[in-house]
DNA sequence: GATGAATGAGTGTTCATTCAT
DNA sequence: AATGAATGAACACTCATTCAT
């Protein structure tokens, strides 16, 4: 089996390179707001001058749409399938959806996304309409297949569906929110644990959901 | 008691620049962000020249400042002072604290103040430990208050203080951060109404909270 | 009758602000082409600060345009009422209007228009359309109208005025092109008069058109 | 006599890059000027990457000059061997000359070395001087023992030679001029024919330069 | 007090030039 | 020799801030 001759150091930096920007461009958005970071910066975090970012951007609004499509794209499928497969109760499908959302983005520097998008929301309507269709809608659908699933089963008690996907949807926005702005200032005692609180909250919210709350952390016994 | 002679419709207009000019600001910030938002915007939408602007705030991040706490200034001493008086359940207490905190801020342009802070908290630190310490930290303090006082009459279950308290402080930092984000951006039909949002996620909180669930959107019977 | 108050020392500036940075415009771009003017020079010779240039001009390309477009405006209807009102004869006719338009023109800074708009048509086709438009096609007419008028009444031979009028236009902006190019460059032994050599040509034109060319720099006798 | 080897096709190449960057280079300088012209445009219309022009020119600037000089290199010899050799009369031989120049320079792209310089030769007095050194000093050489034979063999009438060259260097430059300038912006009904100019020109010219007028365009009878 | 003309430091963007491959 | 990725100096344009009126 003959192999691709190795591409050269060069060639390997070049195809970093874009990938490299995005990382850093989401960093100084998310950290400093798309107006407030200079294209300089970006470029210096990622190792290279203000010129060889205009390289692979057209411009630093290009950059920031880049930025927020690929950080975004195509993440929920996995979700969707996972869902498809689930074999447990709806109660912890959802445990496990929110902890592996956790797992997934909310620690990664992807999470900034959401907060880079909602300070940005105002100034870029396309990208707002982007990120409602490629993961406020999806992921909103998702959540209904979940909570659906959930009272068609008995599982859950019959529930606004429209309202009740919004209260899956805050906990993990305020996280993201408050991860990437006051949690950032504030001292280590004003600090609270994000697992803790999503644990403390799904705990919360499927005892309000539950047809019988019983035992809303385990799974009910057959 | 003599009077003061009243005040010359000049002067009136005088005395109220100031806020006239942070009102401007407010939604300026708000809309676009600091860096994005240009002095002279302000002044304009204040009906005032750039100049003058500059005549009431000595730079623009003193304008910010100015806007931040003026906002903010002292808006929990009537929660206090009612949460003292009240006489109903707790369920009911934390029903009308939302309530009127929705009528009192997150109805008004005041509530854009937190999705400005959220924005920019890392751009000014001084800022985030401001509304940390004038508005979280009193909040958070309140809304144990709340629910210290339902756990204690046997009307929760016991709760980890810590963590439920930000169960409550999510929805509401959630509905301000969409409100002034992506409500703005997107058409009429993937709007929801914050208010039967707020009914809704309270109603499952309180299931999730109460002692004894079973009714948890009327005041139980005795 | 009352008079206004005199505008201020800072008005009259301002007033003649726009003035003053078209004059150092032209004779920038003139000098050095539109691509090779630094904005910064203009606002320097026009003695204001690069700012100010943009608070009346909205852009370098603008600049450009208003330099075109304030330099021509109007020339040519003192011509065509001298021409109406002109008693002498077609060869003499000639002779004051190539005269008056060197007075006028060629020896102003206004002559430098026709080197750059020479130099720059290709890189602004529209101000090229503008130029024949307001300039070459009404100065081409004024002519046609000199030599059909020498041509009615005998003093011209039969001429194609298409041709013979460009015949006319040539060493007028032969001279502007060279004065501002290659003359500016060559030391003084390799300069020549600018007036004698319109003398000079138009003596010759006329001696190939008149009809009886036999004493062309004098009006015939009668 | 032993013949080199034939070049290899590759060689050729290598040989005519200097000549086909030179060739793009004159027609993009002489549309959008210098400053106007990247560099990277002039390789990619020769048909290399930009790295290649600089290992065959230093620099721009240095492309600029090599463009100039190879333009213009001794373009003039062929017509002072011509004049020696011609046996008409004067006015045939000016008209000659003429027709030959525009075959040979005005109708070639070489036509645009003129709109050039004429452009740049503020920015280039160096070029300026060459210019002069090389073509207009000995055009002007060229011209003057023209008239000059003229003058001694009684058919042109007395003249100032050092004007009389600038009235036949005038119609040549106006019409390179307009050819690379106006001409291309011009819809079709605004053009005129070059050579039916140049042949008016001429006409007009000797008629005002001979000394029996009679009969210019033809070579007087014996 | 109020204005808005003026400023100049700062930033996004371009492009001649270099150099590792 | 040829490439094209990378650079950074240069430049158009913006905008917070000043200040004469």
């Amino acid at each position: 089996m003959p192999t691709l001759p190795p591409p050269s150091a060069r060639q390997r930096r070049k195809e970093a390179r874009p990938g490299e920007l995005l990382d850093a461009a989401l960093a100084l958005f998310v950290e400093k707001g798309f107006a407030a970071t200079r294209v300089e910066e970006v470029a210096a975090r990622a190792g290279v001058s203000k010129g060889t970012l205009f390289l692979y951007f057209p411009s630093k609004e290009d950059l920031f749409k880049a930025v927020v499509r690929e950080t975004i794209a195509g993440r929920l499928d996995e979700w969707n399938q996972e869902l498809d497969a689930f074999e447990g109760s709806s109660a912890e499908l959802l445990r496990y959806g929110l902890h592996s959302w956790w797992e997934r983005i909310g620690m990664t520097p992807a999470s900034g996304i959401t907060k880079l998008i909602m300070s940005e929301a105002r100034n870029f309507p396309e990208i707002a309409a982007f990120y409602e269709q490629e993961v406020i809608e999806p992921g909103d659908h998702l959540l209904r297949r979940v909570l659906q699933h959930g009272m068609d089963s008995g599982e859950f008690r019959p529930l606004n569906l429209e309202l009740a996907v919004y209260s899956l949807i805050a906990p993990m926005i305020f996280l993201l929110m408050w991860k990437h702005s006051m949690a950032v200032c504030l001292p280590a005692d004003k600090q609270f644990d994000p697992k803790a609180f999503l644990d403390s909250q799904i705990d919360l919210l499927l005892r309000g959901m539950l047809a019988t709350p019983d035992a809303p952390t385990e799974r009910t016994a057959p």
